[in-house]
DNA sequence: GATCGTTGCTGTATCGTTACAGACTGTATC
DNA sequence: GATACAGTCTGTAACGATACAGCAACGATC
């Protein structure tokens, strides 16, 4: 009669059944003769029934098959970055295998936590959200399993990474034994471009570079031998606006190399590059990090520091399933390491 | 004393007061003292208490604050795929400024629609699913709002979406208007390649084919005008694939340009192209399809269809949120433009 | 013919929350 | 001194589902 949403009580009044058995009728088929359940299922289907509620059924058996993921940046810039969504791509596939669904959850937006808070899941993933962001100590108060990938490692949550560091360090390394002494980096500032105080800065992308520069520390050279650039996030036009920058240096300090701290900043320093007719190689050698797909097929094709991020999000939704199983788990280190190709050369 | 989890009677109890006043102390401050408020919150805190737990409270308010969002591929092909991540990123933007997560659903791992049947959201957007899809049917049988984007156009339910018929036909007709008269079309195929039988053939995929090739009958040109080319998936590699069959072609047959049905598969042509040494355009005409960010990066620039992909899903969110509030609405359809740039030129 | 294990169904008790309608203060108003 | 009125807090009744124990009927077993 009316226009409420029919209810499994409805359906069992009209089907002349008891409520748990049209229950069964869904949810355990051999429970009951099959004579029964399909009389059950066409009542059903003659009400308009939609199925057994989702959230009474997870309320009830406490279980919501279900991970959320929270992502530092607002979702648009997150799908945005290739690197980002190679690793949402290995969560995504670990997790479809496991028939969990994937609850993405934008930090930035976020501020009070609330959509952690209300977010139905048995698991949070939590994709280098910045240490003293609200939204992680909203899912931290959850108390659910948590997994902290990339950055940063807090106390008593597994987490997933490589050393960033040291992925910093060998791209130092492998410019310095080209012969280069004047170097750029292109760096994504710490605080977003409108200075918000809840700015979520990637301190993965801070070690890279101080990685970097205690290389060329230790190889004995001046702190003038960087020029640092920052850009305000990580995008190929951040990227191509960098070099410009770096182009006004005067001659003695202008760099024969440029350590690009992602990859979509280091396509848009080759960009650019080709753009006021420098050769790379022969007039300047460029490294990337992340390895994302575009960076093999750029030209030339881009050296990188290769951390397996479709990898390490597999072994982030792993860890954070084998938790809701009720396992301990231990953090998961990745390598990274330098994949060679056609952006870098001897020094000229 | 038990290893129970908290909930609020147990903090209720222990700090003295009834159970509502501790769910308003969480939802409605202004409520209570803030005296009480700040003992209850001391007390919850104490005991661990996570707060109000989501599941418990969707039932109840019979909200979700969330939109699912099934996609036709894996997740993992689909987050390989640029047209779609930039769709889903226009679904994003839209969805956390009205603080909604985003529940991602991939159709081909769940068969049975378990999945769709489980996720606790208010509304669906469904993209590029197959008609006979048993999610779709799983969709559509959660009686909740639905909004339909890219393909099938479903009765009753609003969509969002372009012409692709229209598409493939402007398509045709850029390359005839430059005097082209063989053409080669890289078509993804209908079936996976493993034949499996819920399969997800992308309809719109095929329209623009059969856009392009009415614009080619028009013109008074024969069926043997177009030599198709299939491919398992939309991807760059496909597309390099594809040519190696274009060129093992009959000089009389082979193609002065390509029409592939998306920029992924056309990046692919570029790159194959490139390395046998084939110039474009002078050599061969390369045209896609979507207008992926990357599409304007290659070398030569591809000439290609923009269809406006965040925008789409930007207008799926809005039509589904509208829809959660109890409006109704109308479906959208978004205007499909050719962009010409560098790799389409006169016909040898 | 008493005992047993199946099969098929029912009844009750939660799961953890919030909406809503009071009820109890104490102060302000007439 | 009665009335009104915020400002706080409480009690009860859902929200829609599932776990679990229980019960009746039935053929099989001894």
């Amino acid at each position: 009669m009316s226009e409420d949403r029919p209810t499994l009580d409805t359906v069992a009044k009209a089907a002349g059944v008891s409520r748990m058995t049209v229950s069964n009728a869904y949810n355990r088929p051999d429970q009951l003769s099959e004579k029964t359940r399909a009389h059950v299922l066409a009542v059903a289907e003659h009400l308009g029934y939609p199925g057994p509620d989702p959230a009474g059924r997870s309320l009830r058996r406490g279980r919501a098959d279900s991970v959320g993921v929270l992502l530092s940046e607002d979702l648009s810039a997150a799908f945005s970055d290739p690197g980002l969504v190679a690793f949402l791509e290995g969560i995504a596939d670990e997790l479809s295998t496991a028939r969990q669904a994937m609850l993405l959850i934008p930090a930035e937006v976020d501020v009070d936590g609330a959509l952690v808070r209300d977010a139905i899941v048995d698991a949070f993933i939590t994709c280098s959200v910045d240490e003293a962001h609200p939204s992680l100590a909203a899912v931290l108060s959850r108390r659910l399993p948590v997994v902290a990938a990339g950055i940063p490692r807090l106390e008593g949550v597994p987490g997933v990474g490589i050393d960033n560091t040291r992925g910093g360090t060998i791209v130092g390394e492998h410019l310095l034994g080209l012969g280069h002494r004047r170097f750029g980096v292109v760096m994504r500032s710490a605080g977003r471009s409108d200075a918000s105080p809840r700015t979520a800065p990637r301190v993965g992308l801070r070690q890279r570079y101080e990685g970097f520069s205690r290389a060329v520390e230790e190889a004995g050279l001046p702190a003038s031998a960087i020029s640092v650039v920052e850009v305000p996030d990580s995008t190929i036009a951040a990227g191509r606006a960098a070099v410009e920058q770096l182009l006004v240096l005067p001659p003695r300090r202008r760099p024969t190399a440029v350590f690009a701290v992602t990859d979509a900043l280091a396509l848009g320093v080759l960009d650019a590059a080709h753009a006021v007719g420098l050769r790379v190689p022969r007039d300047l050698s460029v490294v990337g990090f992340d390895d994302i797909a575009e960076a093999a097929r750029s030209r030339p094709a881009l050296t990188t520091v290769s951390q397996a991020l479709r990898e390490q999000g597999a072994q982030s939704a792993i860890l954070a399933l084998r938790q809701v199983e009720g396992h301990r788990v231990r953090s998961v280190r990745i390598d990274a390491e330098l994949v060679v190709r056609d952006s870098t050369g001897p020094a000229a």
